[in-house]
DNA sequence: ATCCTACAGTAACATTTATCACAGAAGGTT
DNA sequence: AACCTTCTGTGATAAATGTTACTGTAGGAT
């Protein structure tokens, strides 16, 4: 089977497979769809089988800053770190692209940390570079300008989807680096004129 | 004794207690000292005892940007993460009061998690809160103008240090928030005239 | 006292980013 | 076609922040 739980999580033992498959609950979500609000309680650990999402921080004002994406292969380390407190969600997670999860319930979570090797590497593992990737946003945001910020956002974009069409609204855009419409269609054109890009209506197409 | 680990660390279990100081080393650093560098490996995870630490995340052109306090009771997240993986780091570390740390080699860190429960509940516990931590850098540096963000810097010092006096200069504050003496040396002259603080040469008195 | 250095204040100006206002273009709907 | 909505481009202006330049002052060293 193309999709199985070995091939995504290579690392896996086999036997966590099993337990993993006996335990947990494949569920499916739309694009669009919000797997987890500001506040919210959580009660699973995701682990993204297919599809893509994006987390995002929100500010009081309801800004939704873009923090990092996960893809299959990863698991969302906040939902880990809260679920092993039962605490409340301190982010955001937008589907962008029809995902299938599995669901870990809290208490597996915990257990497997002792019985399987190779899920406490992966817990550690997720801890750290989810860690580092945010280091990496605040990198930008305390360090770089917009301009630079924007060309940061456009690759990251284009790693994620594996190619390099941005279908995004300047609106939308502008929301996850906290700034408004105007400075993003500024920036692009400019951008553009520097030979970076090639403007279309809701697309970007990156040339370099 | 009042400094034993069993006060600083209450959550630990007494056997966790015994098998640290049979395995640790306790170390004493001078106020200045730089206990981490950006780029260096990793070889040990510090528990703080006594004293205060800052961590700092650097930019290119050598900007260091606060990111949080370490105190007693409190262990490196980031030493953590790294060296279950012997990584390199991503921060640095320097020593603003006087510390002493009980460093824990790489092996015992990782044997620990599993054989003592409130081991493995401290671990989990700090990436909680230093995850958290860092996402509240986010918010502000993301959401918040440079007023906010002072206030917020001077806020968390005296937390920190227990007291209402900021004794740093101009420079030092704009370093650590990534922006320059001037812009500082304003700020605080707005916030004195809203009569929230009294400003001596090297020192910054909270009022409210 | 004299000198020196680090620190603090502030004006003037440059740059970056945000906001306001408006116009036109693309694409869908009727 | 006529209409509507969303998206994009752009000028004008405001506000925040960064830079340059200069001044004065406090406190230590000689």
């Amino acid at each position: 089977m193309q999709h199985s739980l070995k091939n995504i999580f290579p690392n896996f033992s086999n036997e966590l497979i099993e337990t993993i498959e006996k335990n947990g609950t494949l569920q499916d979500f739309k694009t669009g769809t919000i797997l987890m609000r500001t506040g919210q309680y959580i009660k699973n650990t995701a682990l993204i089988t297919k599809g893509k999402i994006k987390i995002y921080r929100q500010g009081e004002d309801g800004g939704e800053f873009l923090l990092y994406y996960l893809q299959p292969g990863q698991a969302c380390a906040i939902s880990m770190i809260c679920t092993a407190k039962s605490e409340k969600s301190q982010i955001m997670a937008k589907v962008v692209e029809d995902v299938s999860v599995m669901m870990i319930p809290l208490q597996s979570m915990d257990k497997w940390m002792m019985e399987h090797r190779s899920w406490y590497e992966f817990v550690i593992e997720t801890y750290r570079s989810r860690f580092e990737e945010v280091l990496e946003v605040v990198d930008n945001i305390a360090f770089r300008s917009m301009d630079e910020r924007l060309e940061f956002y456009l690759k990251r974009h284009s790693d994620a989807c594996g190619c390099s069409e941005v279908n995004l609204s300047h609106q939308e855009i502008a929301s996850e680096l906290n700034t408004s419409r105007e400075v993003v269609s500024r920036l692009l054109k400019k951008m553009e004129q520097r030979g970076l890009v090639k403007l279309n209506r809701n697309q970007i197409e990156l040339l370099k």
